[in-house]
DNA sequence: GCATACATACCAACTAGTTGGTATGTTGCT
DNA sequence: AGCAACATACCAACTAGTTGGTATGTATGC
């Protein structure tokens, strides 16, 4: 696929307008009209770079998927040596970063797999592929972690790894439920707070104070 | 809303088939045609007991709060008299209901909010409604066992109570992403595990043991 | 004789996708 | 260098089917 001086202005545009679009109506509520007007581009352009509306969900699970991934990869909660000052610090990057309009902190993939998990099986498991790789860049961390203070808990670091992404996948569905941020960020403070105790007695042991570093605002 | 003798079994109908298709599909990819199909009744029916489609959506979460409402209104988790019990044979009840197909455990309300939080004020409110209300019944057990074990951390008895409703809704997303049920299984029981840690010293002063009472299946 | 609970037939607007075209490269041969 | 052959990137107009919604009719019970 040799990219050529302007390889297609269009497809760039395509995508970042289907990020905006699917954040606010989901995949099946954006029209590839609406997609087109967004980007500025007719529908000629749109059908020419992507064969189907099917195949342009694919295509945006996978460009989510790329500026997602170098986000976090670029960000520097990886500096800390600690593995779990690492784990610490991807949540509170996650949490400072539920800011602004909810569409402009809420996932594509979680969006999109609401209402195409069923009908498209493509964009599903472009969806799960897009969700599950980040969290994988979680699991060496906690993995780490558990290994270095010696807990031996009856969970995986895998499934731990997950279990942060459903949190944040859920503090987003209550978010637009109640047109407000407020409560997913009390939700990634009781992740915070569930991996501190997880940890806390080990930490213990070995010295550590970390309960309530990085702790903020807590409303009620 | 006076209930009439036989009021309308199209409406009853209607309601019911709204449920399935909107669990599978979401609100806006499930069309009029659909639910009309689904539950053998025509289009005449349908806009002579909801003035619009949106109504319908409005009704159909209303119709989600009152059934499930009941549903968890006579479940025996309430019979425990200590009240983290209570809350804990909550958990375990949401866990034993992972089971058959995605689209017959997952929320009504949190699907629907997803595709409508934007377009549609009136459903997003009533989805709102049906997660807020419901977790409510929870708030007070929480309370309860807050006072009972004095427990005095930086949280919240709603807060907790919607972070309870954040998991499972996450869960679900997680379980249609891989469509598979035991992922949104292991996040519940990280949620179960989180409660347990919370309470943990308290009960453990007061000579109870509570911890991996009710565990099952650990995957991975 | 009138309201309620439907049924049938229809419509205007919108849907994803197609068509046939153009403008601007890029490549290979001489 | 120069030109034919081809590829890429795009566009405007169209189509076949679907969408939520409506207009009008009818059957039944009080």
């Amino acid at each position: 696929m040799a990219i050529t001086a302007a390889s297609s202005d269009a497809r760039a545009k395509l995508l970042s307008a289907g990020m905006r679009l699917i954040r606010t109506h989901g995949f099946t509520a954006t029209t590839v009209d609406e997609l087109c007007d967004d980007a500025r581009v007719t529908k000629g352009a749109f059908f020419h770079h992507f064969v189907s509306k099917e195949a342009f969900g694919v295509a945006a699970a996978e460009h989510w998927s790329l500026t997602t991934g170098a986000l976090f990869a670029r960000a520097q909660y990886h500096a800390a040596s600690d593995p779990l000052d690492r784990v610490l610090a991807y949540i509170d990057l996650r949490r400072a970063l539920l800011r602004g309009a909810i569409a402009d902190f809420t996932c594509v993939a979680g969006t999109m797999v609401q209402d195409t998990w069923e009908s498209s099986p493509a964009i599903r498991a472009a969806c799960d592929a897009s969700i599950s790789e980040h969290a994988q860049t979680l699991e060496a961390d906690i993995a780490a972690a558990k290994r270095k203070y010696g807990i031996a808990g009856a969970w995986s670091a895998s499934s731990l790894a997950l279990h942060t992404q459903a949190v944040l996948q859920g503090a987003f569905v209550l978010a637009k439920a109640k047109g407000d941020a407020a409560v997913a960020i009390d939700s990634v403070d009781h992740l915070r707070r569930y991996i501190e105790l997880l940890f806390k007695p080990a930490t213990l042991k070995t010295g550590r104070t970390r309960m309530d570093k990085g702790r903020r605002r807590m409303k009620r």
